[in-house]
DNA sequence: TTGTATGCGTTATCAC
DNA sequence: GTGATAACGCATACAA
């Protein structure tokens, strides 16, 4: 059988109420019977059972993660940043898929809490931006952190990136290699930071006085083949943009194919430059210019706020790190 | 506050046993009281609580997933699989990276299952190789399930694809194609399917009585850098191969990106073939030939063997799919 | 600094 | 078919 709380109590020659001090690191325990106790709980190989300790308590022990993302890197990193701070904390990670757009998603959410009481809920966009599953949320009083929320960011603790100070950034780099004419293809309409590297490529632009041309703005949905589809209108223009940025690195490759397709030397002929949301520009020929996004760094400490329950109701982390690798260049001469 | 059973069991006029008799779907409850319990339950919007339930009864409503992998895409493939199984069943998902070399894994399994009390584990490979785990989980009597194990198949139900079928076939293709001298790249000798693999390449090649040429064989090691470092010896022979087949896309990325800073045009003067392990094929330029794995099957048929109990202490599901696209080519007439 | 009595919300046992 | 009552393993309130 598994030893209970009794056991150890048995064994240290305390009461079960002092062992429970012990694993709870309360105060108000001798040193001494400290080290009793946790004797005994080593030499049992005790570990106290999360549903008693929820059921008595006011802690599960348990956080659950939100998602709906459909880059399986994104949640790779957003996962392994989340449950690195749970490993510290001593707390097990529920791992909760969803479509963001379901109508019932306020109920399953719900649901979640109701059955399992986790102790707090991280969500990651686009499922940040579901209100009527926030307002299930705090209906329970739950503590819950958003990583790159779109929307209301006052609304809770949240965490996310300077969008647009990256777009900024990369745009200013293509401009400084002497780029007049830069195609930009826009994330999906769905995502916050879409608008928000629009705007950051139309400041650049703006500052660095070249004017702002529709033509060279394609929409995109933020995978391979829309990338590709707005590559070929880009560069059927009578004056084709001589660099193309996309706002993530699926829709980058798809331009690279179409580059490849019609016989273009590529950093020559044309510069391509890319977020690097799901860590593929490396393995593109040739390696993407990227932005590279600090997503489980950003997922990591989402779930710190999660348990430090910091008072300050916004906390933006604003990270950002541009990485330049070899495929731009500067344009043709013509 | 939330309704417990006590509440729904006032609303409905019967004791909390027959409640959770409804809830249970147990036997012997007259279809009259059934339906106004659920009238009930459905009124109060109530939700047993997992805590309570794992506490009393013999089942927490939730299983592990076990996992040590750095291919966010075969991860994610996972995860989908085995939750989708887990929607159905209404059990939740806990998620438990790790590292599956590390001397504490068996304890960090035994105090998973000790604090949690899962009602099953899944482990995904490597993991599935970690005998201590094993140990720990049967020590314990908790049911589990290995996708893609590499040593003894026969000591639980576990599910895999036949990788040598597959390595035969794609080699048959290549074979039937024309080419001749075909290179292979092994992969991570922690996978047994790296093993599978190569024995699937001989056994085309001797099937069609081509000698088997060490030479032509490199060792990899899954990743993108390994797969470069192979490609640059096979073509560096003095007859180099005309195809070169690697154990999966990361590697076969690292061949393309070889031929294409050799100048090579493929798939005219290379084929390249590959296990389309994370996905990658499709957004590389040209795009692979590759062998596509049903990962996500096989953790859904993973998580129903978990929770049918079946009673074949092996199930092994051979399934493999052979997709071929435009990037093989008969070799050059050379 | 430590112990006792009570209850968390559900299932199990055994009676009716 | 249904219900009373005792668990389950721990934390809480209160007492000592």
């Amino acid at each position: 059988m598994r030893p209970t709380i009794k056991d150890v109590s048995a064994m240290a020659g305390v009461s079960t109420k002092t062992v429970s001090r012990v694993l709870n690191k309360e105060r108000y325990v001798s040193e001494d019977t400290r080290i009793r106790v946790e004797a005994a709980v080593a030499q049992l190989n005790f570990r106290p059972s999360h549903a008693a300790r929820t059921l008595a308590g006011r802690r599960s022990f348990q956080i659950a993660l939100i998602y709906d993302n459909h880059s399986p890197h994104y949640i790779h990193q957003i996962q392994t940043g989340v449950w690195n701070r749970c490993l510290e904390e001593g707390v097990r990670l529920l791992a909760q898929p969803c479509d963001a757009a379901s109508p019932t998603l306020a109920e399953e959410v719900g649901g979640l809490i109701d059955q399992t009481q986790v102790d707090g809920v991280i969500l990651s966009s686009p499922v940040t931006d579901a209100a009527s599953a926030l307002d299930e949320l705090e209906r329970r009083d739950i503590p819950y952190v958003r990583i790159s929320p779109g929307t209301e960011h006052g609304r809770s603790s949240s965490v996310s990136m300077d969008d647009a100070q990256a777009a900024d950034e990369m745009t200013s780099h293509l401009i400084a290699l002497g780029h007049r004419r830069i195609g930009f293809i826009i994330g999906h309409s769905n995502h916050a930071a879409s608008d928000l590297r629009l705007y950051g490529y139309r400041r650049a632009l703006d500052r660095a006085g070249i004017a702002f041309e529709p033509k060279y703005v394609r929409p995109g949905l933020f995978d391979f083949s829309s990338g590709e589809a707005a590559a070929e209108r880009l560069l059927d223009l009578p004056s084709p943009p001589t660099a193309i940025f996309a706002s993530n690195d699926d829709m980058a490759a798809g331009v690279l194919t179409v580059a490849h397709r019609r016989g273009l030397s590529l950093p020559r002929d044309l510069s391509v430059a890319g977020f690097d949301d799901t860590a593929l520009a490396s393995q593109l020929w040739p390696p993407l210019t990227t932005v590279r996004q600090p997503t489980r760094d950003l997922a990591y400490a989402a779930a710190a706020l999660l348990f430090e329950r910091e008072e300050d109701p916004v906390h933006r982390r604003l990270a950002h790190e541009l990485v330049i690798r070899a495929s731009t260049a500067a344009p043709p001469a013509a």
